[in-house]
RNA sequence: GCGACCGUAGCUCAGCUGGUAGAGCCCUCGGUUGUGAUCCGAGUUGUCGCGGGUUCAAGUCCCGUCGGUCGCC
């Protein structure tokens, strides 16, 4: 081992006698985290519609943004000079950054995220002159002017050093669905080399240089195949790496998202923290939580927000869209149990006139409750886990 | 009083030389899982101002009439 990460620590504090759930402390040198935990997307170095003193008052742990989108505007440099993310954006907790694989994958499949979900079948890859992957890395237009823009795993940790984010992630192939296990393995070995130039790079500079700043996740990948997903997790394990993250595609339903987590953790480091990438909704965090994922991490929160669907306990399906006519003289508060005036003050029938009016405050109540919504999801799982009543708190949150 | 133009979905309008009506918005519902705020998808809605006439067939042509806008005396 020679990257011990001394200002990071894992500590799992409880385990669950009935299922792989388990309690943890996460150490960052931005402050500590308990764990399961939910990071929320700042994908562009800010959580849209939501401030962050907004998202202290809905007791949010930790967020992340995305190497991809910064390393194209404003740049890191800027980011680095201006003093790092935590002074730029305002946040002063933990902290991660993506990699920028997904992203920059995802414009080869036209929709990355139905790639993940196995829908699209057929199509995608239109958009596959965009961008290119060789050895050495990736080479892809961006968005904003459409110059011509290289990633590779030494400029990902170089990006996401300058960044400074507590956590980071290696740079992989985000692996589509519709490719076949050739191509997925061929995909996975690539990464898992990735994953070594990742390592390498970061020794070379945030180990020595900056003092431990940081903790390097290594990326589990392997497609749906239960044999490749034991292999890449068995990569992670066997390196030096402070946390593992379970990437790429998850499959086409609910039941082969389960098959993958369960192929990939038996094979992971025990006592790193799990972090899980791109989930989830409600039903995934007591899913996952009991095959002994750690984190999660999801857009789902605030952009249902912004299309007007707000999460609910005990809601049908989660969610309920406050543009339902049903709501436009419901009175009563967004959710009176909620901890937050965006919840218990303001009504269903004020957010359903915001978001028919086309008022921007209306995303702005329903992402902060939804926030809220879901750290409170999160302590009341980590209460449940100690106290063994998981089971009970998924019957009073799902439907 | 005369003349011109216009009356088509709740709103704004498109429908070329005739072949029983469309769009956008609104409205209703759905979607969103390593971010796409103002997005994507599906659906409801019409005696084409009214009355005659020509024609196999009229939103479309003709006559009358009502309403509106503008101009002229």
């Amino acid at each position: 081992m020679t990257l011990n990460y001394p200002n990071f620590k894992f500590d799992i504090t409880h385990r669950d006698a009935k299922s792989g759930a388990r309690i943890g402390r996460l150490s960052t040198p931005h402050g500590e985290i308990e764990t399961p935990n939910y990071i929320f997307c700042g994908t562009k170095a800010a959580i849209k519609a939501v401030s962050p003193a907004q998202m202290i008052e809905a007791q949010t742990d930790i967020v992340l943004a995305n190497t991809y989108h910064l390393m194209l505007q404003p740049g890191a440099d800027l980011i680095e000079a201006a003093g790092g993310l935590h002074k730029f954006m305002n946040w002063h907790g933990p902290m991660l950054t993506d990699s920028g694989g997904f992203q920059v994958f995802s414009l080869g499949e036209g929709t990355m995220a139905n790639e993940i979900k196995g829908k699209n079948a057929g199509k995608g890859h239109e958009n596959k002159s965009l961008m290119k992957i060789t050895e050495e890395g990736c080479t892809f237009k961006s968005y904003i002017d459409g110059r011509t823009i290289k990633l590779t795993p030494e400029s990902s940790m170089e990006i996401q050093r300058k960044l400074g984010a507590d956590l980071i992630m290696q740079f992989d192939e985000c692996t589509p669905y519709h490719v076949d296990k050739d191509y997925t393995a061929r995909s996975m070995e690539m990464s898992m080399r990735w994953g070594d130039r990742c390592l390498a790079e970061f020794e070379r500079h945030d180990s020595t240089a900056k003092g431990g700043a940081q903790g390097l996740y290594g990326i589990v990948q392997g497609g749906v195949h239960a044999d490749l997903r034991r292999i890449s997790a068995e990569y992670t394990r066997d390196r030096d790496f402070f946390g593992t993250a379970v990437g790429g595609c998850l499959g086409g339903s609910d039941a082969e998202m389960e098959t993958v987590v369960g192929a990939s953790l038996p094979y992971a480091h025990p006592n790193r923290p799990v972090h899980f990438l791109g989930i989830g909704q409600i039903k995934d965090v007591f899913r996952f939580v009991r095959m002994g994922v750690d984190t999660f991490d999801c857009v789902i929160p605030t952009r249902l927000a912004r299309h007007g669907t707000a999460f609910l306990k005990g809601a049908k399906g989660e969610t309920i869209n406050i543009k339902n006519a049903k709501f436009r003289d419901d009175h009563t508060p967004l959710d009176e149990s909620g901890d937050i005036p965006a919840s218990n003050i303001y009504t269903k029938a004020y957010i359903h006139h915001l978001f028919k009016a086309g008022e921007i405050l209306g995303m702005q109540l329903l992402a902060q409750h939804n926030v809220a919504t879901m750290n409170r999801l999160m302590r009341e799982v980590r209460i449940a886990i100690k106290n063994g009543t998981l089971d009970d708190l998924e019957r009073q949150w799902l439907y």
